[in-house]
DNA sequence: CGTGCCATTGATTCTAATCAATAAAAGTGG
DNA sequence: CCACTTTTATTGATTAGAATCAATGGCACG
């Protein structure tokens, strides 16, 4: 398939992205470099590896995750159409964590040499990207919280509550269902979850029939009952900017 | 006592920040509105609060900590010598954490309202705040991989090595000790344990001779056979820019 | 000298891990 | 297209690590 122009990028439109100006639009068709295409299961950013590209999901869902020195892995989060990712290689020469995909992804390429140049010239751009940096921090701070203070019924609703919502906000619902192509695996990986207690909560919340996880499409009927038990307000989505 | 010059600034000679030009020591002198003195047990920044203000912690401890809607509070990290906080509010809005002091502290305050005037006079301050806002990405995710995947003692150790070696490259190491003020209820809710099971494996690893953490002051004997139990790779710490 | 905060220790309970086995799908190669 | 392997999901039985409950001691402070 051609690239997409930023001009007609589909992500710009949702309510969840602030709105660049014409000028911005301009910027960033020129910084992106192409699109990259890849299969399920295929690794596109290394722990440890330096790589020369920045890259922003535009279709398609992935996983962020670092292994310790035990052999265990852990799920920092997951990546979602709008997310950016490399930004760690980008800034501090190597990447903290490993990035692979779940489903068949398209993901913007940018160049991250022209970085510092982006820095120089486009402020805005440069102020969106420390924005997008905190929103990252504030997600990652949420979910210490989950780990740290949630039991395991509340960690499941959690997440995929959070996830739902989500896709929601890049128009992925249809039916009060989105796509959600992650293994239980992963969910227990993220959460801090063995597999079989996972597997186990998932039940339950199907049983209540407050959430219904299968053949990779997430059913949530009525979302502030789950809100309710997983601890969330259910807030307007957080703004934030594209990148 | 009257205010730090930025050229006289204590952290800045530390080799775990990154040199500024003397461009760049004039830019932030004139960036720094004042300091803020406060006593142990202040809240200096309040989630859901908008400050006007930015701050970087020139001396004392503190933490940064979430409440969830059960009222269980979680710790999200500590705050130490060269920290940066309230970019939160800077960029979104609203602080989405409290921050306090754990011991007295003073910090460097920045107007809030110069933040956009940085990013367009001074690219390459601005390059370096978002740094820091990867690098707090990256110990964040650290964390995260803690809770979910180290069990109660390897996180205890994971935790108080990783303080005694972020004091110590701010030089606060006296005769391989460093100030430590916060209380254990305070570690439990960082690491998502309780406040007894927290106390008993302290206990434990002071049997084994591995660490010793008494009287607001934390003694590290054996740093490898502490890392070894934590599963930390003792790495040349993260260099990173102070702001 | 009482009150409150923080640390410590023992007893008991329970959530979630581990172990084990099977079922259901999805690829793979001849 | 069908045997065969591998991956992923499910369920039951047992164990263990951490939470909760309960009580005490040491200190600082008004």
């Amino acid at each position: 398939m051609s690239p997409v122009a930023c001009a007609a990028c589909p992500l710009r439109k949702r309510t969840i992205f602030t709105p660049f100006t014409a000028e911005e639009v301009v910027f960033m068709q020129k910084f992106k470099v192409g699109e990259l295409s890849v299969d399920r299961g295929t690794t596109i950013l290394m722990e440890g590896s330096n790589s020369p590209q920045l890259y922003t999901v535009l279709r398609g869902q992935g996983i962020r995750y670092k292994t310790l020195e035990n052999g265990r892995r852990q799920v920092i989060n997951f990546l979602f159409p709008g997310d950016f990712a490399g930004l760690q290689a980008g800034l501090m020469g190597e990447m903290k964590h490993s990035v692979e995909a779940s489903s068949d992804m398209v993901l913007c390429v940018f160049d991250r040499g022209e970085l510092w140049q982006m820095f120089r010239a486009q402020p805005g751009r440069a102020y969106d990207l420390t924005w997008i940096s905190a929103v990252e921090e504030h997600f990652l701070g949420e979910t210490i919280a989950s780990l740290g203070q949630r039991d395991a019924t509340q960690r499941v609703a959690w997440a995929l509550l959070r996830m739902y919502e989500r896709l929601s906000a890049v128009g992925l619902a249809v039916e009060g269902a989105v796509p959600l192509p992650f293994r239980q695996q992963d969910l227990a990986d993220a959460l801090g979850l063995s597999l079989v207690h996972t597997n186990k909560t998932l039940a339950r919340l199907r049983e209540l029939q407050l959430l219904n996880w299968r053949d990779g499409r997430l059913h949530i009927p009525a979302r502030s009952e789950l809100a309710k038990l997983a601890l969330v307000d259910l807030e307007k989505p957080e703004i934030r900017p594209l990148m």
